[in-house]
DNA sequence: TGTAATTTTGTGTACGTACACAATTTTAAT
DNA sequence: ATTAAAATTGTGTACGTACACAAAATTACA
């Protein structure tokens, strides 16, 4: 644990004053190539790090984060990335950074557009969290926040042809392949289920989610393609109705999946009918799905960490506004939980973990 | 995000000097009580909480920390509980910190005897991490260290009789809970292998898991005892023989677990014998059992976090240090995951999860 | 060569906390 | 009431970085 050097000894080391160092570290330019030089060399020579602490008490202009998402239900999965947005704002609660909202309904483009459109008047901000839904419109913004260089990050998933500062996502196509694993089913009797989706383009995660049961399908040498029916997410007996007759229809199904938040659904359904022989595997710790863990009417549930999702998100923007770090796009992965029955009790959605009193 | 009143500010409040204010909040004492009370009045009202960054950058001590645990072999399980110490050691690199390891043979008594000594004849400690395994010896040490008034912390599991300032753990009773939805067994078919002690008393975190297992088996109407074996650990032909004995000899087994670390020696057992109809449910992230997942010779690994118990251990002692802030004993449940092949490739066994260039 | 403009470099202060030390007030003892 | 001792309170400086501003050096131009 060598003491770190510090801006005082590069400058002695270099022959020049602790400012010209510090022009140097954040290229401020007008200096002259000899020292630049010589600085460079002795920044080289110790590996110089900044005091992440006294960077962050030396910071003191205020940060502005527009946040963009699909809107929030209570016990929903946008919910627990939201709870991470306000763990990490408060660990930084020393530093003044203000969030301000633009949530939009996920079935309705124009409410989209308008959330969109409010970020882009924001004469105020310094970076934009965005949780995208509608490629189109979110390729539209993110060209227009290129154009006024304002960094933005994804979080939940990216969208392509855009220029994010930082991904914060978990792999679909491991997630599917996940679900394959968790049915552990034979051939033929395998569902995919799914929400009817109103006018709208299917989402990118449960496309790529798809792939991955698929390819698991394969790789594990199960041919029948798994049968698949839809069901309305809105109203919920018609919901039931459609499923009771996709099971009385196939009862050769024993496994079944479905690729969003809605899998409690099925499983409630299900239970209704007092159906006990079909293994549904479902995603996201949203409260239904966790309610339906518990009692058993879910086998597993494959789990994103959505609240790290948000907790990353405003952690990456605050560390590089500290450090003025320049654009260096990267992917973080965030890993996959599978959660069953017996973990729930242990299982915490937190970015960091809850102590218990003993 | 109101902006934190400084101690400047709580001093002006309650007609006092900052100083004042330092010794209420470090209870330095030397203070009146009509002033005490008009400081706490102050605090209270604007909920004052310290600036870690710049109590981070004021705290000038030097902090020397001893770790006591099994050696860490490369691979292993206690390589990332290590891991886990030094990512947080460099998160905290601006902070003068020392550790010095103190390891020992975990099936030695003597050992442990001796690591134990060092660490009380060294005067110059401000904390201790224990990874115990000796109930006695480690009784022993804690009261030598409560003596001292030491603080120390507890990583994996803990040891009753001691009064640890925090406990960093799972909850192994869950581990053997999802042993037994993993297996996900008939009647009859079950066998819990482990390997051969010698002389020393079976770890603790052995027997909760077994006590999980026959909970969940139990629960879920399965009568027939598990069978028992046991293999060594030192001679893998030897228990190579041992574990082709036991198949021979029971046939109706198609359900096995390991319930600590040594999986893989079976998996390897019995992909030699070409016997592929045995599902084995293994514990932890290690090198070897990470090739099993892999080769499919092992279908599950119930993991621990090592790195994150590591980690936290570590950040728990400087905060407190930092913070200056009394003993609270806290036992930190870490979530336990389950990796399958699918998801090896997404499992990122660290506290901080990696960037990937896209 | 002198002067102004420009570029480069150095200096000083702020951030909020911790703590040593100085200054003041209170208490005790004569 | 006086003085010493003790208790209480206030002041000042350090930590390492960031950045505004002052100072110095260099260049441009007459």
């Amino acid at each position: 644990m060598a003491k770190q050097a510090s801006i005082k000894e590069i400058a002695k080391m270099a022959g020049v004053s602790p400012g010209t160092v510090d022009r140097v570290l954040h290229n401020r330019g007008n200096i002259s190539e000899k020292r630049r030089i010589a600085v460079e060399k002795a920044l080289e020579e110790v590996g110089y790090k900044p005091n992440i602490h006294t960077s962050a008490v030396s910071f003191r202009k205020a940060v502005s984060i527009a946040i963009t998402s699909p809107f929030a239900y209570p016990g929903g999965y946008w919910e627990s990335v939201f709870k991470g947005f306000n763990e990490a704002l408060q660990e930084f609660a020393d530093i003044n950074i203000s969030c301000i909202y633009h949530c939009y309904d996920q079935f309705d483009p124009e409410s989209c557009r308008d959330a969109f459109q409010a970020i882009l008047e924001d004469e105020n901000l310094d970076a934009v969290i965005i949780g995208p839904t509608f490629e189109d419109l979110t390729q539209d913004l993110c060209s227009r926040l290129d154009e006024k260089e304002l960094p933005y990050v994804f979080v939940d998933s990216s969208i392509k042809g855009t220029e994010p500062w930082a991904v914060f996502a978990s792999d679909q196509h491991v997630c599917g392949e996940l679900v394959g694993r968790l049915l552990d089913a034979q051939d033929g009797g395998i569902a995919i289920l799914s929400t009817r989706r109103r006018g709208s383009k299917r989402a990118n995660n449960s496309i790529m989610r798809e792939q991955g049961l698929l390819d698991f399908l394969k790789r594990n040498g199960i041919q029948t393609e798994p049968k698949r029916s839809q069901f309305s997410m809105t109203d919920l007996d018609l919901a039931s109705a459609e499923i009771k007759e996709f099971f009385s229809k196939n009862p050769e199904i024993h496994w079944v999946t479905v690729l969003n938040s809605s899998g409690y659904i099925v499983a409630d359904a299900l239970k209704a009918l007092g159906k006990q022989d079909v293994r549904i595997v479902g995603f996201d710790f949203t409260s239904n799905n966790r309610r339906c863990l518990e009692e058993g009417t879910i086998h597993s549930l494959i789990c994103q960490r959505p609240v790290d999702l948000g907790y990353y998100a405003i952690h990456y923007l605050v560390e590089h506004f500290i450090y003025k770090v320049g654009k260096n796009t990267k992917t973080t992965l965030i890993p996959v939980d599978v959660v069953f029955k017996e973990s729930l009790s242990c299982y915490r959605e937190s970015s960091r973990y809850k102590e218990v009193s003993i």
